[in-house]
DNA sequence: GTAATTTCTCAACCTAACTTTAGGTCAAGC
DNA sequence: GCTTGACCTAAAGTTAGGTTGAGAAATTAC
């Protein structure tokens, strides 16, 4: 077969580990776009077992589909992208890192001042925290207020 | 109303932030313990709005529900928890944080990593991590594998 | 040229952590 | 004593990130 032939999906799968269920739902939430053979079946480039690496290795740095989406459109799309392309949005995702640790580091700061004070439930605790909890939208709890002092 | 009485399950969802149906859902879960007044509505205690902050707090630091529940048998049944019971279980949750920002971490070095050497899909770059992903169980990507060089 | 793989689509199912809905009961105010 | 609001249970719906299954068509292997 020649090389500009493009993988198959299970190729593709086998080349990242994913699931070949779950290369599809990339492609439904528009994370990687594949051509089409003569008989109809899915082919991928070369390329795009690195664009496949950067959604999981985005995914454990805890972005969401769309997020990474967001972040992959910084690719060009008239051509393969090149090393300095990937460096580009990976230093996006350093971002997104960074944020990440930072707000657990500032929740462990509060915790160690929340193990002193033994109050674990005050709103001036901090640990109440409005923007992570924002987010959630449909699901999840929505904010933490106090009890009462002296319980 | 004598203070004896028990708050009932919309008071404590005023004073939490927390959502009637999640608190009911919690108790399903195992994470609250109410009891019935005569006409069998749920009555709570006022050191519940502690261990629900306690929940959500935990929740915060990305712990499971089941996590939770498990972290919480560490407070004594029998008598209403003090504060040397919840500094106790706290510095239980602060040793999840910890684990949590060093995965984080790990991961920010690798990324820094392959940003040089624009690799970003190569078993050896070790942002594949198996750890990580191994409890992930049912669903999610499951491993990594990379390109092969020289594309 | 046929048998075995692989791939196709579409729909249904899965888990976590809840919310919503439906239909009914309890408690408080006047 | 009745109306209103809070509460009850049980079941179904929701979102994210997929997996599973059915039935059909394409591709590959012999």
């Amino acid at each position: 077969m020649p090389p500009s032939d493009g993988l198959p999906i299970g190729a593709l799968a086998a080349r990242t580990g994913l699931a070949v269920s779950a290369i599809r739902y990339y492609e439904d939430q528009g994370l990687i776009l594949p051509w089409r053979n003569a008989g109809g079946q899915r082919r991928y480039q070369r390329a795009d077992i690195r664009r496949l690496s950067f959604v999981m290795i985005a995914q454990q740095f805890g972005l969401s589909l769309p997020e990474i989406r967001e972040v992959l459109s910084g690719l060009p799309g008239n051509r393969t992208p090149t090393k300095a392309d990937w460096n580009r949005i990976s230093k996006g995702l350093r971002k997104h890192l960074d944020a990440r640790i930072n707000t657990l580091l500032r929740l462990r700061d509060n915790l160690d001042g929340c193990i002193g004070c033994g109050c674990l439930s005050l709103p001036n605790c901090k640990l109440y925290n409005p923007d992570d909890r924002a987010k959630k939208g449909g699901s999840g709890p929505r904010y933490l207020m106090g009890d009462t002092p002296g319980s």
